[in-house]
Parts: C-alpha cells; structure tokens; sequence
DNA sequence: ATGGCTGCTTTGAGCAGA
C-alpha cells in the first residue's frame, strides 16, 4: 500500500496538479493539507472521476485536510476528524482506517515565531496530538501518521542549520515532539532508508528558495512498528515541485508492502 | 538579476504561510 501525504496549498488552484500527480504516483491513501475549501466546495466528483475516494474537513481561507482512498479500498471506515479534548475551530485532523491500516493525516500549526500565540497554541495542540497518537497506537497495531508537521526534526533537515536554529519550525520544544511522536513507537519513514542529503520537502517561493534547494524537510510520515517493518520505500517527489503554479511542498509517498 | 512568492479576502491592502 503507497500512503502519502502533500500540503497542496489550495486545493483549488491545486486541483489541475493533482489529478495529474495521482496517476503518476499511484497512492492508495493520500493526505492532504491546507485545502483551504469549505466543504460544500470540495471537488468530490473530479477526485471520484480519478479513482479515488474522498473523506474531508475544510474551512474557508485556511487549513483543510482530506483523506483520498483508492476506489477499490475506500471507502475509509471510522474516519473522524478532531483531536479528542482540544476544542478547535481550526480543520487540522483527519483519520481513517483502510482495511487493517489506521491513517491519522495531521496540518500541524505553523507556529508562525517562537513565543507568539500561535507558537503557544501549535505547542499545545501537538501534546493533544501525542496523546491522541498514544491511544491511536494503542488500539491500532498498524498505524501511519503522516501530513505537514512543521517541524523539521534534526539539523540534516534545514539548509541552514546555523541560519535556522532556534527559529520556528526548529526550536527545541518543538523537535522534542516530534521526538516524542517517536518515542510512542512510530519510525520517521524517511530515515528507514538512506537518503541523499539535503533532501527536503518545502521551499520557500520567494529567493530562488527550489533551485538553490534552500528548503527543510517538515513533511512527515511516521510508521508504526509492523508497517515500519513492511516499508519499502520512502522518497521525497521533488518534481511535484517544479514547473507552473506549484505548491511550496513536495509530497512524500512511502511503499508497505501488503502484510 | 543591484529584487527576487503565493493565495486568500465582503477587490485590494493586509494577513498568513514557513
């Protein structure tokens, strides 16, 4: 099963690009982040008309995730929608199970600068998250927990380490979550296997950021053990990068194999 | 390249993203 994860930034400006990415790479399950789309304005039927699908929960302007499942494997069942005991307006969470596999897809918050509001708010919504993922974990043996962290977990994630260190997307506290998203027992897919360096899966639109590579790795999908076992293959689609109007980050697609 | 983004919004300057 090829479960990926791609904050599309507007899925409405997005939609063309997608639907010919999908073809292309082929997920079963894919994750998307900052649909920006309420969802009475969800393209449902051009998704459906690709193959797949389509569980969602958006919101006007900002946020929005969705969960694309594989005609023949979706629909998704018990498919919810909200961190449990985290009252929040913001459309952040969306999760599944598609046969035996529960996917948890995440737009963690920006965080926008450390010790702002939103720093204080992303911080407290990923330790309702980490207790979220521990129940998760608990009653689903096989489980994938994939979308835009914002967080780049070590400094072989940033092209800039001294540049960046301390900033948001980078500071301590928030690498300590992500660090305790794996303490749960959840492998960081991408580091299973070795990886050219500077691999990263966002770039800045401004400065040149995707030719000169100036990005950071913040796009995620964290594998529990038995799928972590099953994994394949794990890379970064740097070509959904590049040409006309493309998203600023990069989908990330890891292959299990079938158990 | 002596500036250099994109998408959204009660349409247009300001916010947000990362």
């Amino acid at each position: 099963m090829k479960i990926a994860t791609w904050n599309v930034n507007s899925l409405n400006v997005r939609l063309p690009r997608l639907l010919e990415w999908l073809p292309l790479a082929q997920p079963d399950v894919l994750c998307l982040q900052e649909t920006k789309l309420e969802d009475v304005k969800f393209p449902r039927r051009e998704i459906e008309d690709a193959g797949y699908v389509a569980h969602f929960s958006g919101q006007k302007t900002y946020n929005g995730v969705a969960l694309l499942v594989r005609a023949g494997l979706g629909p998704a069942a018990d498919v919810t929608t909200a961190l449990p005991g985290f009252t929040d307006e913001q459309k952040r969470v969306i999760a599944g199970t598609v046969g035996t596999t529960r996917v948890v897809g995440f737009y963690v918050p920006n965080g926008q600068a450390v010790d702002s509001d939103k720093y204080r708010y992303k911080l407290g919504w990923c330790a309702a998250a980490t207790a979220y993922l521990s129940a998760e974990l608990a009653a689903h043996p096989s489980l994938a927990v994939v979308g835009d962290f914002n967080i780049a977990p070590e400094d072989r994630d940033v092209h800039d380490p001294a540049a960046w260190a301390g900033q948001v997307l980078c500071s301590d506290a928030e690498r300590a979550v992500f660090r305790d998203w794996l303490a749960l027992g959840l492998a960081d897919g991408f580091r299973l296997f070795e990886q050219p360096p500077a691999t990263f899966s966002w770039w800045d639109y401004r400065q040149l950021a995707f030719p000169k590579n100036r990005g950071l790795r913040i796009d995620h999908v964290l594998l529990s053990p038995p799928l972590a076992a099953r994994c394949q293959s794990c890379r970064i689609d740097r070509n959904a990068r590049k040409g006309d109007k493309p998203s600023d980050h990069a989908p990330v697609i890891a292959d299990v194999a079938d158990a």
